[in-house]
DNA sequence: TTGACATATGCTTATATGGGAATATAATAA
DNA sequence: TTATTATATTCCCATATAAGCATATGTCAA
């Protein structure tokens, strides 16, 4: 089986740096010709558009049309479920006094257990 | 040119809904045997070898030899790049009710330039 | 040594990928 | 109409993937 497809989920979606980039400048919350996105990122267009496409699928993104041009905006609130995952994890960065002292203790209580339960 | 490794960053590496469920497990802080994430997973063994050897070369997670079993712990600090890139957005979806007024005064805004500059 | 257990690695296969280049479609302007 | 601008689509291709299964490696016990 190979890998899931980019259109899968928001996860696949944004393993993509160019996508990201893509993301970072719609962030503002200003909608985007494809134009002003190849402008913004100096990639080729054909590539802006395909990568527009992708998160276009996904719900990252929609588009509206204005004249010749497409107008790309986000829907960064289909960021979230990446945001709710990462999130229960901050507190390994964030604190690191607390985090060194829950670690030692955390240490203490594994190393009673671990040799007597294996835990397989 | 295919898709980058998923070896490459933690973006890609996370893409994966089964790496994400064994950092799942590992959240706790305990190091767990692959013979426990395979029971507490339910998938088969040489898939979680796998996709620990995945999850190490990135660096979320680390072995230690203990007995005939490796012992596997997460890195949860290398998940910090995730939770930094999609911190900024947080603010899309919570405080909705701030979001919708700026959301108006923006698209208020848009619409007296948009229209004259074309954007592009 | 032999055997049981724990984990890793090798193999095969179908498939989606991203890039580049060219070209198609669409909308406006002359 | 024809030309020009804006964007999308198609084709080609090398490649890494995840899954399943078998097997190799490594470690302890008898």
């Amino acid at each position: 089986m190979p890998r899931a497809a980019t259109t899968t989920d928001v996860f696949n979606a944004i393993a993509e740096p160019r996508r990201r980039e893509i993301i970072g400048v719609l962030a503002g919350g200003r909608a985007h010709a494809v134009g002003a996105l190849v402008k913004a990122l100096g990639m080729p267009q054909p590539a802006v558009s395909k990568h527009l496409g992708v998160l276009r699928q996904v719900g990252i993104v929609s588009v509206s049309k204005h004249g010749r041009q497409r107008l790309y905006r986000l829907n960064a609130q289909e960021l979230k479920p990446v945001h709710d995952w990462v999130k229960p994890y901050e507190r390994f960065w964030t604190h690191q006094l607390d985090r060194i002292k829950e670690r030692a203790e955390r240490k203490m209580a594994e190393r009673a257990r671990d040799q007597k339960e294996g835990l397989s």
